[in-house]
DNA sequence: TTTAATTTTTAAGCTTGCTTAAATATTTTG
DNA sequence: CAAAATATTTAAGCAAGCTTAAAAATTAAA
């Protein structure tokens, strides 16, 4: 299968697990940069090979083989951020944009090479879960949104859900990173704030942020 | 530049660098599966960008910066050959086959990383010479077939000149391995063998493999 | 050196993955 | 609930990278 159809199945995919929007032609064609026109024709072709239900008007859904393959690059694009996280030290937003295209490139066979390398991790380096061999995720995410965090309650860092390079920076520069500990001193309300500490510093949240950092009660 | 370019503007590398055939159409046309009407087709396109000099009927030759281009993918080839047989000892035909796809998704970011992390090495597990980013090969090759190596002299095997899984088979079977010795016991003029000792084992090697097994003196 | 074989080029056509513009349907709003 | 705004689809077209078949040139052979 093509880079094109490759990342148009990705697309839907994580749409369906990240995203409020709907998964209609237009968002998708959103995502990767390209025309409404281009979406939907694509999703035409898709039909045909059945890797998607495609009904005029209505949300892209994939089928049972679009999503195996969708878990498939998944996988390869999550154990190329771990490897070149764990051997290059690179940032989170450079592992990103590199996992982009090397995705498309990477035999199964490679992948699991790399795979059996980092001893088979279950997550990459922004949190997200890593699907196995057979394209399944294994793990259970119990993780919440800093948002819906509890005042005076520490959890640990889980998920930085985003592609952005600023947000990236933003983590980078204050210790915000999987596995870290983070406090809540206060949840404002009306304003959407959120007020934590990490590694003694205290730093004021707003929602764009709170929406996308996720992390787990510590027990 | 797409990987249809990039795959042509090396392999016309290779012809010139490697094989006594010469680099018209027709020959590059065979090496990468396509037609010739369709090599003939994407010469004139490069020689438009200027990567190559074409003249109907004439051999196609690289212009400075076609050659550019195409060290600079050989550089991402031989790299990721180096890293992936040291960190999954993968055999010489595993890693051919991930670099040829790898090559062309590697940002010269990425390469750099690699390239450090290695060392900086002159060689890839083939004994071919990796270009640095400037795109200059700095090392002298000073090695010669095993066709032409001398009886009774011990050698170091420097360089694997082939893309044959089977001859990568037999020389992993019997340890004809880049940086490894291999005494000329006696050079058959006729039947145009070669009897080596390596590893304590005699082998006598066919014209087929003494012209793609290259060699050091010992000093 | 003329003929035959081979190679290269040209021509026509196909698929993929895009584009823009116009038509049509859906969704939102007053 | 009708009008306006928005989103989706259809239609027409383009560039890249291929193909096969025929024409033209080169190379090898007799
Ligand atoms: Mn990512
Ligand atoms: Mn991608
Ligand atoms: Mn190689
Ligand atoms: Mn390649």
């Amino acid at each position: 299968m093509s880079v094109a159809i490759e990342n148009f199945v990705k697309a839907i995919y994580n749409n369906e697990k990240q995203d409020i929007t709907n998964t209609k032609p237009g968002n998708i064609a959103n995502k990767l940069g390209i025309s409404n026109a281009a979406a939907t024709d694509m999703a035409k072709k898709l039909a045909a090979k059945g890797l998607l239900n495609y009904e005029k008007y209505q949300a892209l859904q994939l089928t049972d083989a679009g999503e195996k393959m969708a878990l498939n690059i998944v996988r390869k694009h999550r154990l190329w951020e771990a490897l070149l996280h764990k051997m290059f030290d690179m940032s989170l937003h450079e592992i990103h944009r590199e996992a982009e295209l090397l995705e498309h490139e990477t035999s199964d066979f490679l992948a699991e090479k790399i795979s059996e390398y980092l001893g088979h991790p279950k997550f990459d380096p922004h949190g997200d879960p890593i699907p196995n061999a057979n394209g399944e995720i294994t793990t259970i995410d119990t993780s919440i949104a800093l948002i819906n965090a509890e005042e005076n309650k520490t959890y640990v860092i889980s998920r930085l859900m985003s592609e952005d390079k600023e947000f990236f920076e933003f983590c980078a520069l204050n210790g915000i990173k999987y596995g870290n500990k983070i406090s809540i001193v206060k949840q404002f309300q009306n304003s959407k704030m959120t007020q934590i500490i990490i590694n003694t510093n205290t730093i004021i949240l707003n929602q764009d942020f709170t929406q996308i950092i996720y992390v787990n009660e510590i027990n």
